[in-house]
DNA sequence: TTACTGACCTTTT
DNA sequence: AAAAAGGCCAGTA
């Protein structure tokens, strides 16, 4: 028996440590679909405060946020810069630095 | 039940 | 190199 796509992601995004990020399609990847990066933003919204989990720490491809600046973009800016994240001159993080990869 | 949406990614032109 | 289009999965209404 297998735990389902949403608490696979659950527990990889626990496993993301501080100081680091990780994206969306690797999230989806580790969870076993590569393809369902989508679904990564989804339960995240759906139950990021509720697990108490760091969707801080999760970005997009492009080593940015996709939110929308009332969405919360200057907020997880905000917590990436207090972990020792640091942002490009285009709100860009450097994935070569802080991408997670375990 | 079906249909639609979504903090995306990958591949092709 | 940059831009555009498509595709896939899961959850919610």
């Amino acid at each position: 028996m297998e735990k389902s796509f949403h608490e696979r992601v659950i527990e990889i995004i626990k496993n993301i440590p501080e100081g680091r990020v990780a994206t969306y399609g690797q999230i989806a990847s580790f969870a076993g679909n590569p393809k369902a990066a989508r679904q990564v933003s989804y339960i995240l919204h759906s139950s990021s405060q509720k697990e108490n989990l760091p969707w801080h720490r999760v970005i997009n491809s492009k080593g940015g946020i996709s939110l929308k600046f009332e969405g919360g973009y200057e907020l997880q800016k905000k917590m990436l810069m207090n972990e020792g994240i640091i942002f490009n001159n285009n709100d860009i993080i450097d994935l070569k630095q802080f991408l997670w990869r375990p």
